[in-house]
DNA sequence: GCTTTAATGTTCGTATACTAACAATTTAAA
DNA sequence: TTTAAATTGTTAGTATACGAACATTAAAGC
């Protein structure tokens, strides 16, 4: 008898096969082409943002929050460095004194066309090991699990 | 002409179709699940760091970290942690000075096998969207973008 | 109208995740 | 063998990510 330990787990539990475990590194894998690709050391998470400001105009945080799956405290850190860095602007909504309205600045406006032209590019080189069929399969698949 | 702001943004970019967005929402998915399932509020990430310790039985803190693809710095709060709640001893390595040998606990090893099943859980709830093909198909796809 | 409920933004606490710098120790090179 | 280089673990700083509690304001229910 030459495995003891498994008399009551029988079933073996392999770490590297587990989707959740996987999921981390190739997330890992994506920050770092991000991170040596991106302008201005802009954030995956600060790019989201941006990205969706751009979509639709102008937003409330929290809404802003939702449109890119951020909690309350997580969105607040995110406008917070990026209105430090200047690429939006915050006024408060007229029409509800609870809100603040958020829009890009000029500076973003300015510079987002290079923003999409990285995003594309590291949107590339993250998916570079899988053919063209292969990146819409996966595509399709992280959405369903989604 | 509608469309007075892609002159040079000719290429749209599209939030929801990078990998990097999609990648996240489904990490954040998994989490959730995890979260819901856990025993001890052990954390995804806790409980790696768990697993790769029972495969291997012993070894340093940095090492451990490579293995489950944490840095130093993250690895070290994650083996306090653990330690903190006597999931693993710790002791000097006999060899070499600088060294730390970390293992299971008496109590982890108890818990293990109610570990191991929810893991199988965490992951079936995770992937509960896919077919069985699909599921080892999206599995194969992220392992090759790793 | 008034009260209850809901939404918005803030703050605190904890847990990854990574960079950079550092001291102690070990290994490799000269 | 003595110096140089690499490894181990620690610490500080920044950025997500989430739960929980809170005050202010708005919307709903009566």
């Amino acid at each position: 008898m030459s495995d003891t330990s498994s008399q009551t787990s029988q079933k073996s539990y392999k770490l590297d096969e587990q989707v959740g475990y996987i999921l981390r590194l190739a997330s890992q894998r994506h920050s770092s082409i991000f991170q040596s690709h991106t302008l201005n050391k802009l954030t995956p998470t600060q790019y989201s943002a941006l990205a969706r400001i751009a979509e639709i105009g102008h937003c409330s945080q929290n809404h802003l929050g939702r449109l890119t799956s951020m909690d309350v405290a997580t969105i607040k850190g995110v406008v917070d460095r990026l209105h430090k860095r200047g690429l939006v602007t915050l006024k408060p909504d007229p029409n509800d004194r609870r809100r603040t309205l958020i829009t890009l600045s000029e500076l973003a406006r300015e510079q987002l066309d290079d923003l999409y032209k990285m995003g594309h590019t590291i949107t590339e080189k993250t998916l570079a090991p899988l053919s063209a069929s292969e990146q819409q399969q996966l595509l399709k698949l992280l959405v369903k699990i989604t």
